[in-house]
DNA sequence: AAGTCTCGCAACCGCACATAC
DNA sequence: TGTATGTGCGGTTGCGAGACT
């Protein structure tokens, strides 16, 4: 027997959300707070499926998300993490609190993924290669950083770069985003809502206790892209609380799902806080490497680069 | 100026998993 | 133990806007 749909199809309005909409659903989580999706719909009068008011509510109105651009850091941490996690762009979204999966995603695809298979086709000619695509494109091997949107170097060695992308948020993603920040006080001044809770610096990497390792762990890490996605290399390295287990058969990896008690997204965050409640905890070994400008904020290493796009 | 093409992103779809009964 | 239900996730699609011819 399969499953049976969400929802009930007939009447149910697909496409974009009217700002009207928008209002209707967030003025309804205000008040009784994100869950429970499927009496939204009925609640609310809306004309949704409650997976629709679900992911609407996830990927757009929820406060605290950042639109726009990403800054060459955040592409940093999710080429790294794309290396070492592959396509779980949940877990990847936990390291960035304030993007959703789902716009990581479309980034990757859209952007990153091209970036790097050029990138590699520079550094890998076949045969076969574009070298017209690659001579025009603007991307250039011996520069120092990689060419991610429209990079420069600012020079005095400092490392940093500047990205100029043409990203720009339609009107009507400024008017959701005013709806965003009409809910920022309601989410400081409301019970923590674990889903929900951002800025964070705990995370996925909560579970994956990397604290303590020393350069074998990085050398295990920069090579994961050669091991074809498997993690138990990575995660037999771990202590004893990872709970990132990958059989390297495609048995799912992602954290959150062995932690969905409570119908909470992001039950990585704050996980551990029943061992500390600081509100900077350590950060993991993972963590800092990720967070660590020379390694995710400008990719300098050219082999380094290599091994992470050789998943193409 | 008009038509076509390309690209980016919001949203949908189907499946997997956890839990309640 | 099996079924129903709720939710999360990753892949894919379709539309709109801008670029191009």
């Amino acid at each position: 027997m399969g499953r049976p749909p969400c929802c009930v199809k007939v009447g149910i309005k697909k496409g974009p959300w009217t700002p009207e909409e928008d209002i209707t659903l967030v003025s309804y989580i205000q008040e009784h707070g994100p869950g429970n999706w499927r009496s939204v719909p009925t609640n609310t009068g809306l004309l949704r499926c409650s997976k629709s008011c679900r992911l609407r509510w996830t990927n757009y109105l929820r406060p605290g998300i950042k639109r726009g651009n990403f800054t060459p850091h955040e592409e940093g941490m999710i080429v790294h993490l794309q290396a070492l996690l592959g396509n779980k762009w949940a877990a990847i979204a936990s390291y960035l609190p304030q993007r959703t999966d789902n716009d990581i995603k479309n980034y990757w695809n859209t952007h990153l993924k091209k970036k790097l298979r050029k990138f590699q086709s520079a550094l890998e000619p076949s045969p076969m290669a574009a070298t017209d695509e690659i001579l025009s494109d603007s991307f250039n091997v011996g520069r120092k950083s990689l060419d991610f949107g429209e990079v420069t170097d600012t020079g005095g060695g400092s490392g940093n770069v500047k990205l100029n992308q043409s990203c720009s948020s339609s009107s009507y993603a400024s008017s959701t985003e005013n709806i965003s920040r009409l809910l920022q006080g309601w989410m400081r001044s409301s019970p923590k809502i674990n889903g929900d809770s951002i800025g964070s610096s705990s995370s996925a990497a909560a579970n994956c206790d990397l604290i303590s390792h020393g350069d074998d762990q990085l050398e295990s890490i920069l090579s994961f892209g050669n091991t074809n996605n498997n993690v138990t290399m990575l995660m037999e390295k771990s202590s004893s609380k990872g709970t990132l287990q990958d059989s390297g058969n495609g048995e799912k990896l992602n954290p959150e799902r062995k932690q969905k008690a409570g119908h909470q997204k992001n039950p990585n965050i704050n996980i551990n806080d029943n061992d500390n409640d600081n509100d900077n905890p350590p950060l993991s070994f993972l963590e800092k490497w990720l967070l660590d400008e020379s390694a995710a904020g400008q990719v300098e290493d050219m082999n380094q680069m290599m091994e992470l796009s050789s998943i193409f």
